[in-house]
DNA sequence: AGGCCGCTAGGACGAATGTCCTACGAATCT
DNA sequence: AGATTCGTAGGACATTCGTCCTAGCGGCCT
């Protein structure tokens, strides 16, 4: 039951390729060619490019929220569960160092096509202030939760547009660590 | 004396279009409108489009350059040669919010399409590697200059993604500030 | 069995792409 | 003045792009 459908699975061959590939470098015929399906078949599910653009961001607004709940579940303490959000630089270090984050990429690229759907795209990155900004308030820093949110957001995306352009495996590590101690210090100085 | 060729304008309208709307997305048509000259005419000064990108990245590099040896020569101590680097975000604020920073987002496209230019383009960054360096050598942190270097270059980047995402001029505002007050803390920190 | 409908394949379409070719204008040199 | 060279224009080219159209397959309903 609740098989994928083709319709899902062109999704999620989209998904990769525009994170592989950019979302402009990415043509119907990569898509077609990795779903297995003839290019023509494209138009039933979805009536141009576009609209898969915004069913790829869909499917990754609803996975990233599915994570944030999982995080949340998981740690025990606001800390802990903030460096789960920075330990992604290490659970998918691979990708980044080949691709960079899929978000930070997704929104530059967007943004340079002037596309209309960066605003959404730009909700993926929202996602994670306002997560991040409440585990600063639990923390103990209302006052300035999302500043402390976007600060890490950046440090983060940063640490990851370094790592794809210099390959530097100890440069992400060594990173991570650093952060993992501000935030450390966040909780201490209060 | 010492007229800018077509192909200086050629290679200058790229870098702009470039940078504005990407590499992959930047047609010869596009380049040829804003230079006003034919598209065949091209291929007298550049036999194909790669060849103008390693055009432009020379170009920027040698700009690069130049903006640091001055940088060098105005600024009277390490520290405020450093703080020279961090206010590019606020000079070149405008543009950054609209199409991030040239360096990162040109290093994040050739990085997806696997191009071959993609180290070329990654020395741009080396460049302000290795002067923030010698920036931070001079401050008394030579056993570590070159991490603080990458820690600052990752800094800046996050902040220009996330200037482009969000579009919130506040918020580098602030960043920068906390930047120049973390580079205060490490010449004071020997 | 016959008819309907969801889904698919495959090709046609015009526009745009990067590349190449040839002819022309203007300057320079002999 | 004639010849040569540098730079340019404009179109031809094969390919690829996003998009659209139509015919056919298979399963479901009555």
């Amino acid at each position: 039951m609740n098989e994928l459908t083709t319709r899902d699975h062109i999704i999620d061959a989209a998904d990769q390729l525009f994170y592989m590939q950019g979302y402009a470098h990415t043509s119907f015929a990569d898509i077609a060619e990795k779903v297995k399906i003839s290019r023509g078949n494209f138009y039933y599910h979805f009536k141009c490019k576009d609209e898969i653009l915004d069913a790829v961001i869909d499917l990754r607004l609803e996975n990233t929220r599915k994570m944030l709940v999982q995080w949340e579940q998981e740690g025990n303490d606001p800390e802990e569960r903030i460096r789960s959000f920075i330990h992604i630089l290490i659970a998918n270090q691979a990708k980044i160092m080949a691709y960079g984050c899929p978000v930070g990429t997704l929104n530059t690229e967007l943004a340079k096509l002037n596309h209309a759907s960066h605003a959404d795209a730009s909700e993926l990155f929202s996602l994670f202030r306002t997560w991040l900004a409440r585990q600063f308030t639990l923390l103990g820093r209302e006052a300035d939760a999302d500043d402390l949110a976007m600060h890490l957001l950046a440090r983060s995306q940063g640490v990851a547009t370094l790592a794809s352009a210099f390959h530097d495996e100890q440069f992400v590590r060594q990173e991570v660590r650093h952060m993992c101690d501000w935030v450390k210090s966040c909780a201490e100085g209060i």
